[in-house]
DNA sequence: GGGAAATGTTGCGTATACATTACAAATAAC
DNA sequence: GTTATTTGTAATGTATACGCAACATTTCCC
């Protein structure tokens, strides 16, 4: 029980080393990692909505938004409107954009590869297991709240 | 090997998830999930310098600066200078501060049983290892980028 | 079809992560 | 001992993460 304790630290430490060496990285080719999420989302299936974004990078509308405004003004992305809902926007790599991620992915395979140094193939598939089911259990807790928050925001318009 | 290409994103979502049901909690007793990190280093090992900070909470001096200002305007630490050193400073906690620190710690257990739900013993201690060895593979990264740019820079200066 | 609820986006405010620069104190080199 | 280097902190600026409220549009329900 007491390694409960020490895990959320090692989780912390664990990413954000991960986030820093990343960062130095892509840094030098004008982009932050972060915004390297975004490009490899969009990498995977263009034209999404910016909702669809905030599911795959794990991230929340705000943060998406401010993201895809910066990356729109190097002229990466484009945000056009989506033909059947006034509200959406649907964002695509532009050619640019494209030859940009594709140029960095490969660059970064070092990375991912040091990253796992030392993991067998079989550690690797088990480690993603595991953050996968973190995953789940992590977002089951925010979920849970804001449903009960919901229901409970409805109860008391009723 | 396309395992490694998928797994800086699921580091990313499981830490992201996490941080967001931890905040979720701390939010309602006042700090942060990040500030609670810092009071828990502090709640270890008090009296310790904001560069010990720094390496406690895996993070870097200016974020550790600015949020041990902000938590010294809430009563919760005090940032003395060192006796010995005078460019240093000596953090503490309040008595204030260590009682919230160990509230807060009692009131959070849920959260970390609840991120390991579903794993066993075992599997939570292969996990640490994991998330200890990837930390030093990224780690290494950086430092060794540090460490070649500063040989650099002598080399440069000479 | 008209009002209520849900949804996609935007704007604003605060806290973090981090690079970079500056500055002062301590240490090393000679 | 004086200079050069290192080191701990501070200050500034940009990018993220995210809550919250506002807004427009869409969908649901009757």
């Amino acid at each position: 029980m007491d390694r409960a304790g020490k895990f959320p630290r090692l989780l912390r430490s664990a990413y954000l080393a991960m986030h820093r060496a990343s960062d130095a990285h892509f840094t030098r080719h004008g982009i932050t990692a972060d915004q390297f999420v975004l490009l490899a989302c969009l990498g995977e299936q263009d034209a999404v909505t910016q909702q669809d974004l905030v599911q795959r990078a794990a991230s929340d509308p705000s943060t998406i938004r401010a993201m895809l405004v910066l990356l729109e003004g190097r002229g990466l992305v484009i945000r056009g409107r989506h033909p059947d809902d006034g509200r959406a926007r649907v964002v695509r790599l532009t050619s640019k954009g494209r030859r940009l991620f594709e140029r960095l992915w490969r660059t970064s395979e070092p990375i991912r590869v040091r990253l796992l140094a030392g993991f067998s193939e079989q550690e690797s598939n088990v480690l993603l297991g595991f953050l996968g089911r973190l995953t789940e259990n992590a977002n089951a807790m925010v979920s849970r709240r804001r449903a009960s928050r919901h229901a409970l925001a409805t109860q008391e318009a009723t």
